[in-house]
DNA sequence: GCATCAAACAAAGA
DNA sequence: CTCTTTGTTTGATG
């Protein structure tokens, strides 16, 4: 164990040493959130424009919004056209307006394989045939889907179309997220983690944005003031926005499989016992309904 | 404080002296089930039939479902056709197929007032005069309500339109009510309170049903076999058939103010510390959730 | 550990 | 429990 007494930590000079433990313990379930949807989402767009679909193998039903049968007859013959992030779903836009919509549950993987290569039945969930007869293979860890969503029926989808606010979009202001959480009594965690409020934040990003943002997670909706809401929302943009910079968290990889570096840029997540790279007092590990928090106790006072 | 011993008491021979307990501490304030709306439903239908409301003068604009100026302009000129129960609403079908429904919430009276009594603004919610100029006074002790419901929008009211099953009607069969159980998992009590599974049931007339069925509050719904949902079915038949045979419980009165003797009957409701009439065990007063329950600790045993 | 939904449960408000 | 709304907890889901 580390002692640290009062010498003052800044900037992310522990990273290094959080990133081993951290990854070493959690990279076998990765779950992916907004940042490493962003990053998979561009990769899938680089790789995938202009492909075909040509054929699908679904090893896993459960994991579709369709019978297998309904499901293949449909995909096949679709050709990308535009691939983009939604809250934790990879949207891709498919030719005749069909969004093929991906969801990584807690955790997987979509990857792009040579045309020689063969699948595990047993390990990828649905494996696509390309055109060019490279295929994207589909990995779920637990609970990821794939559906396809016909046109304009998005909005009725019934996760995707209950998504709240894109957190990075550019109508996400600060007077927007402030009439957002006017009224409400939860805690400030559990509002940025629900879905249906602001998409795409789970509980990996979710530690350095209250950091930034110096809130307590138990901190009560309703006694943010106007400082307080703009810390969130800059805590908001820019811990996501690093989460991007960084090609995505730790376990999370683009289609090619280039692995995320957020990892060794967190700032309190997952580093229990390590020095707050503000203040240098070791942080702390909490529970909050069913799920960890990490907080700096003396920069994130409880309420 | 009254010592019973091992003597075995039947029947409603404790009646009379928990009629007068009970009735003095919650007479003030009724709350209306099943049974007492059915009593309440029956006298106004008997007193109400042809009759046409002339005019209506509304003392608390909250109660209703429209504004003052609309609801009193649709209302007037409308005959009363026929007056029924549904759950604990007394819904009246009027001319024009439109309907009038009462819901007396935490208790409250419709009573019927010759033409030249005077109504004290303060206390009547709200004042039908009609064509033989006598009056319905609607009283609420808390939350009523007096609504008027569109020809054919009776099921997309907001509370009407939700309520589960009538519990008298004749396809309440046993059969039925072990399919509405069926895979819930929650306590029986609160099942039986959920006016959307099944309409009528208080926290009165629970009691007995709960008792007469030999099931404790807290049992599980999905832990009854076919024998205790077969006594469930038939406790809620008879006890809330006795509810209507004795004029509905304590406080509660039709619509000329006869006062229902149900109270007289209760088998374990609000007898805290007096014998079961089954087995002479004293009953014992536990807390189920936010409400209070009253059982035999010998007949209901704890789950 | 935590994604998501549904049900059950609790508190507050009207 | 009178009923709704909100939020929290718990159980189930490949």
């Amino acid at each position: 164990m580390i002692v640290i007494g009062s010498v003052l930590y800044v900037g992310t000079k522990y990273g290094s040493e959080l990133a081993h433990s951290y990854t070493s313990e959690l990279a076998r379930v990765p779950m992916p959130e907004l940042p490493d949807i962003v990053v998979l989402a561009r990769s899938m767009q680089e790789a995938l424009r202009n492909q075909r679909i040509v054929g699908v193998a679904v090893n896993q039903p459960k994991c579709l919004n369709l019978p297998v049968a309904k499901f293949s007859r449909s995909v096949s013959g679709l050709g990308f056209r535009h691939i983009k992030q939604r809250g934790k779903w990879v949207l891709a836009e498919m030719d005749k307006d069909w969004t093929l919509a991906f969801n990584q549950g807690m955790g997987g993987e979509v990857q792009l394989h040579k045309p020689d290569e063969v699948p595990d039945p047993k390990r990828e969930r649905v494996v696509f045939r390309l055109d060019d007869q490279s295929q994207i293979w589909v990995h779920h860890w637990w609970y990821g889907h794939v559906h396809l969503v016909e046109p304009g029926k998005l909005g009725a989808h019934p996760q995707i179309g209950k998504l709240g606010a894109e957190p990075l979009a550019e109508d996400f202001t600060v007077e927007r997220l402030g009439e957002m959480l006017a009224g409400r009594r939860g805690r400030i965690k559990s509002y940025l983690l629900d879905q249906k409020f602001i998409a795409g934040i789970g509980n990996v990003y979710v530690q350095d944005i209250l950091w930034h943002a110096r809130l307590h997670p138990l901190r009560k909706t309703n006694t943010l003031n106007a400082s307080d809401v703009a810390r969130l929302h800059k805590g908001i943009r820019h811990v996501l926005g690093e989460g991007i910079r960084w090609g995505g968290g730790p376990g999370e990889q683009d289609v090619w499989g280039n692995k995320g570096r957020y990892a060794e840029h967190l700032q309190v997540g997952y580093r229990t016992g390590k020095p707050c790279p503000a203040c240098g007092t070791l942080i702390e590990e909490l529970r909050v309904g069913s799920t960890t928090s990490y907080i700096c106790p003396k920069c994130q006072i409880a309420p």
